[in-house]
DNA sequence: CGCATTGTCGGCAACGATTGCATAACTAAA
DNA sequence: TTTAGTTATGCAATCGTTGCCGACAATGCG
């Protein structure tokens, strides 16, 4: 059994009392100067380390933070976990990272896990199935500082970070449409998220300010958000069956522009015929197809900001009642490649 | 400050005492049927779940497990992952994921944290830059079962998981020879890795059945093992620049896979005048170009393998000496497109 | 010299949950 | 009425740490 050394270890050790090793330790004012030497060499010899549960127990803080994301396996959370853990870890927060598989069960046993071990906040990306939200509503109302970002949702009055969606999708439909695209379908994630509404308006704008029609026999919902690659598959060739074929897909999410791509390629589509545009943070997106477009949302960063406005929730000593949605606007890749 | 109901608030709120609280809660025998039903019933309408830090305190059970990665961008990795947690959870074990970015420092502060979280276990792949073991050492002779998977060390005697790196890369490079390439490059991962020399002498062994030589100038290491991508393009640039040019190009890892790729692209080589093969676990590396041919390691299948034997540690009551390092076969995947 | 101040340190209790042991209330038998 | 036996509940200690209070000696000051 894995037995670390206590304060109690060192206190017997030394002969002096609990109390004052810890004192020593941290270091305050009614310790000699000879006594703390002698603790702290000691502990060190030792490899001292306290005892994070304990700490918990007494102080309600135990300076790791939880992370809640749909999926590990995918850029842009893994790339914006990134973001998180470089703020995190200078402001000395451990993060403990979980992942719901767009599951809305695991999503709040993740949660409640998470705020039951005493983390002292959580980031949370709300996964595709969720539509109840009194769990979350719970553990806020009972003081459990909580940041959204990304996948966001109303329903509870905190920080939020989200991307430019509308913007991104409308710049991305343009582009489509300025290149001479008429007839651009959408497959869309699943629809109760705030992302995937934002976008298909960005999208809708689009077509308005350039007086086309919106056609709901183009839009094609993938509600797995491309976990399930028949799902997209199905829903590209029901597309390529339409009697008068769009010339054009965009697309609102990362995974379900790779199946998309997969199965275009997999039905022989011709890249000049069908022209694709998604929203990918696939770090390998530029060197898939050459006339892929792209939206790329900016993971790292998000993660950051995301951080910050947690660590303000948490360190703040008078309750926030102001609070500030960010929205980080997104890079467009066009087909000339810049880079 | 969040603040969740506890054993004694129910005792006040049911006028009993925290032990008869705790005990009908677990069910104990002494507990009159009537009494648990209260208590339960209670229990479950203030969603009352026990703090897991005071548990974990008094039994030195956490019921949770420790990861530890170089990186969760990565293919390899999140897949792993996944495959350890599909496992955990159905064991009732939550997992604490930290990720190294190959930095030694990184590692051990962030194994040491996870030991003194009182996780019950460690599951860790060993960053590219660690070439000192002893806070592994220290961690594991004072009782913490570890078991190592994919990037495994010698140094400690325990469990292991690994692919058949071996074969994969021997298959590999065979297939390379067969298809008529006479100089076969290496694009190489910091040698202090398992994984990189079991897959170089794969390699080598291919060469020496095939009765070809084994030129040294021909291996490329990279350091960063694929995170600095400059690393890996100048490696290609004095590939290229030699005046015997390779022919092909093998790679030993996903990342430098991409990169190599990548920069071969960028500087216009000739798919057909340099064949591509290499490890890599990205879930779109058949779309990236026609004739890369890749190894895939069954890393969901690791991650259970991993997670099954920690479980095995954990769970056995009498001190395990004889331990087992697993082999997985690769899948090797050519140039017929089968899927 | 007497009293207050300062500097060091130890003891106790508490955080939340569990558990061995003691004890209360009660029934049934002597 | 007393005693044994059964059932239900409370007390106190424990895990590692820290806040609070009190103990004690050395020192300063009037």
């Amino acid at each position: 059994m894995y037995k670390p050394a206590t304060i109690k270890d060192i206190a017997i050790a030394l002969n002096l009392s609990p109390s004052t090793v810890s004192r020593a330790l941290r270091d305050g004012y009614e310790i000699s100067a000879g006594t703390k030497k002698i603790v702290t060499d000691y502990a060190n010899s030792i490899n001292y380390q306290s005892n994070p549960n304990a700490l918990s127990l007494k102080n309600k803080r135990s300076f790791s933070i939880g992370i809640v994301v749909p999926e590990l396996a995918n850029s842009f959370f893994s790339q914006a976990i990134a973001g998180i853990e470089s703020v995190a870890y200078e402001s000395g927060y451990h993060t403990i990272i979980t992942q719901t598989h767009d599951s809305s069960t695991r999503e709040r046993t993740n949660a409640n896990h998470l705020a039951n071990r005493s983390v002292d906040g959580l980031l949370i990306s709300m996964s595709s199935g969720t539509t109840d939200y009194t769990f979350l509503k719970t553990l806020h109302k009972n003081g459990l500082p909580i940041v959204f970002f990304d996948r966001i949702i109303d329903e509870i009055e905190t920080f939020k970070v989200t991307s430019a969606n509308f913007t991104g999708s409308y710049n991305a439909t343009q582009s489509l449409i300025k290149s001479g695209r008429k007839r651009i379908a959408v497959l869309a994630n699943a629809p109760q998220l705030s992302i995937t509404n934002e976008r298909l308006a960005g999208y809708k704008k689009a077509l308005e300010d350039n007086k086309m029609p919106y056609n709901a026999d183009l839009i094609r919902w993938c509600y797995k958000g491309g976990n399930d690659y028949q799902e997209v598959e199905n829903a590209v060739i029901s597309l390529l069956a339409l009697t008068d074929q769009p010339d054009a897909i965009f697309i609102t999410s990362d995974r379900i522009s790779i199946s998309c791509i997969r199965a275009l390629k997999s039905l022989n589509a011709d890249p000049n015929t069908m022209a694709v545009t998604g929203f990918s943070n696939s770090d390998v997106v530029d060197l898939l197809q050459p006339n892929f477009c792209y939206v790329r949302q900016k993971a790292f960063e998000m993660g950051q900001i995301a951080m910050q406005m947690l660590l303000k929730l948490i360190e703040s000593k008078y309750p926030i009642t102001e609070f500030e949605t960010r929205v980080i606007d997104t890079e467009y890749h066009g087909m000339e490649k810049e880079n």
